[in-house]
DNA sequence: AGCTATTAATAAAA
DNA sequence: TTTTTATTAATAGCT
């Protein structure tokens, strides 16, 4: 049914066999339309051409799933069910996993341990007195971080009470002998260049910034 | 095509429409295997008469659920049951309490511990110590249990020594005195008097049965 | 089921 | 891709 006869066979001209694919496959598709009308039949095509591209038609009377159902229960074949056993066997795997590092823990924390041998029990207790010491170190590192940031925040307190007390002191000298506003403008500027003349890990900033989360 | 052309609608005839259906079915059959054959493509076509009998023809070079597989990757629409979600869900969720518990063990181990804070090292701290203690309490216990077997294994010890002294001290006086066979007949029926004598804590019988086993 | 006149599909070309 | 068109393929109405 064209200019000539071919043969039934792979098309190995690539542009050919393209344009025949989709020719032949709109050419099904209405076919598959015409019968579910004519003749009342319920019709599931799915079509994949080399490119990966999906053509579709599903009688408009029904849906794919109600079809595959039915494909299911006419051929007794089933289409999910290796899915379904492969799914079923990992949960069964992973659970199993889980069970262990379940009774691993239990066993850790000191529960159920009735059954260990002593062999057993000496590995734990290695493993629990390995664990103990990595904590205790980590625990003494965190406290040395609280002591030197505490004594850091004690330096500035030092200083800033000593600012203060500057401050204070040349106020007082001010006052005693009536200084005027731009008097006081000039004296807090002075105090400005102070504040930027200390040493820069003196002044106010937080020194372990995340420390609060570690507490 | 045919005798005379025909409206693309329902066939009122039955018999006509059972007979155009079943020329027509195996048309697009044919077509089906035509294009998978010239243009490389996989199809999957499923065909439901009004009788409820089923036609299928699907492409050698895969299979439906492939082909449904790539359906659903390509339609996003889902045709398999809740059954899958369910099961895909639950995977989810027993991998990620699966995760959980490793970090949890590689923690307990004294691993990774950077991440944590001060609260949940000290927390940790307390379930290693907890842990330790019970065991360590285990192991004294197993070891009590083997001082008090090898206790009792030193009494029967010294009893089958003291039997063992007795008979021989008896078989003496025996041959000395020249008894016959008769006498030393006479002579094992006391010795098993005398052993259903002996305290019964003193018999020789394993008293740790499993002792070994948890050693 | 076959047959065949007729329509429909499509291969090759543009 | 789509259109054109010469040709083959499918099939409607009959047996």
């Amino acid at each position: 049914m064209g200019r000539g006869k071919i043969e039934i066979k792979r098309i190995e001209n690539s542009n050919n066999r393209q344009v025949t694919y989709s020719k032949r496959r709109n050419g099904i598709i209405k076919k598959a339309r015409e019968i579910t009308v004519l003749c009342d039949a319920k019709v599931s095509l799915i079509i994949f051409g080399t490119s990966g591209k999906m053509h579709e038609y599903c009688s408009p009377s029904t849906t794919m799933s109600d079809i595959l159902d039915g494909y299911q229960k006419a051929s007794g074949r089933r289409l999910w069910d290796a899915k379904h056993e492969n799914l079923s066997n990992e949960i069964d795997r992973i659970k199993k996993e889980n069970d262990s590092m379940q009774v691993k823990l239990r066993h850790l924390k000191g529960e159920d341990i009735n059954s260990l041998n002593h062999k057993e029990l000496m590995v734990m207790e290695e493993a629990l007195e390995n664990g103990l010491s990595s904590i205790s170190a980590k625990q003494s590192e965190i406290l040395r971080m609280v002591r030197k940031n505490d004594q850091i925040l004690e330096e500035e307190h030092k200083q800033l009470q000593y600012a203060l007390h500057q401050k204070e002191m040349a106020a007082m000298g001010g006052n005693m002998r009536g200084i005027h506003e731009e008097a006081m403008y000039h004296q807090r500027e002075r105090e400005d260049y102070e504040y930027q003349q200390m040493p820069f890990a003196l002044r106010v900033q937080p020194m372990q910034p995340n420390l609060h989360e570690r507490m």
